[in-house]
DNA sequence: ATTTCAACAAATATCGATTTTTTAGGAGAC
DNA sequence: GTCTCCTAAAAAATCGATATTTGTTGAAAT
């Protein structure tokens, strides 16, 4: 099997490895909103045969990142104000939930947990690290890491995603956060670790 | 292309028909949760070959109604009581949003889409009919079909059929509603068609 | 008796070629 | 000029065969 390796040596299966790179590239931008991908021509891009672009293509669309067309082929997701406000609205809603759950449930593993993604993320964005996203999400995942609903988080974890995708169309690029953010994740950080649920959300 | 053929004569791909096909028989439990799902056998189930199989697989996972392994094939999704309760309580607080989000935008057509909608349900409890089930969604989800939350109603959708899948286990079977749920769905519409949004909920 | 390892068997994942469907372009009819 | 029908090219979907991985069994070693 033609394996695929990441910067760690870490292997993949074809069909995941494609799963990964479509992934970052649709979440980037790199392929536009509404592009037709077809399988030819992502065959070349990820040096692979067709079966295993056609399933990370299919897994894509539990993401939401890539639309299926019967018998018409894929295409990266459109994107719409509607739908944008549609994600907002949404993350608003269900992390609020999670964090609620997830507070509710604090010990001191998860606290500790929260703390070191939070250092983490602190540490990325002194650096200007390219990685910057990734703690990002982490740290906001393990806030919600704790609330024992992993269809719930599933689903946050996904509309965060979406969310992303539009602050990289928009600013074509990683943005870093401004100090007003900074302040705000720890303010969360302090909310969350005193259990004051309303704060938190 | 090899076609399958459903009792409208409607044609579908081999991909398709195998994700209709499969679907069904997790939901009905005929695919018991858990079961690992081999390819090689579900190829001689489905009269098709490897690659249908395997992106119907693959699709399904999106319905969170089958597992991906990597490198480890497929297998129905796991049941169990901490799920069940999630499915109920996310049901709970989505089913809500989106149905004070379609009552919000409440218009002449949809109220004659639920009226209707209601009056096929009905109908088709009398008759003890075997496609209430899907009467009986089409009426929730017709409720919901009115909040511009496009994404939303499809996490109900999905949550919906997952409760669903819960009572086929159960009851190993379709079970028809008493009379009480009778009336709370009559309840259900009133309110909506009154745009009493917390009733409804 | 338990562990380790090798060979075997089973199943997954992938490839390359073929079939089917959709799409695009153009000729002919109105 | 516009519409319909037909044909050719492109793309998607599918198949059958092969390569790779995982799981298993049993013999040898501790």
């Amino acid at each position: 099997m033609k394996l695929m390796k990441n910067v760690d040596g870490k292997e993949f299966s074809a069909t995941h490895g494609s799963y990964l790179t479509l992934r970052k590239m649709i979440l980037t931008g790199e392929l536009p909103p509404g592009q037709k991908l077809k399988i030819e021509q992502l065959r070349g891009l990820l040096n692979t045969g067709a079966s295993p672009v056609r399933e990370a293509l299919s897994l894509l669309t539990s993401d939401m990142l890539v639309e299926r067309l019967d018998q018409r082929g894929f295409r990266a997701a459109p994107v719409g104000k509607a739908n944008f406000e549609e994600i907002l609205l949404l993350r608003c809603s269900l992390e609020g939930t999670a964090l609620q759950a997830s507070i509710a449930n604090a010990d001191a593993q998860w606290e500790e947990r929260v703390v070191l993604c939070h250092h983490h993320m602190k540490k990325a964005v002194k650096a200007q690290s390219a990685n910057f996203e990734d703690a990002h999400k982490q740290f906001h995942m393990a806030l919600l890491s704790n609330s024992n609903l992993p269809m719930l988080e599933r689903y946050c974890s996904q509309l965060y995603d979406l969310n992303i995708r539009y602050r990289y169309l928009a600013a074509d690029g990683p943005r870093y956060q401004e100090r007003s953010v900074q302040t705000e994740h720890q303010n969360i950080l302090d909310a969350a670790l005193d259990r004051d649920a309303k704060k938190a959300i």
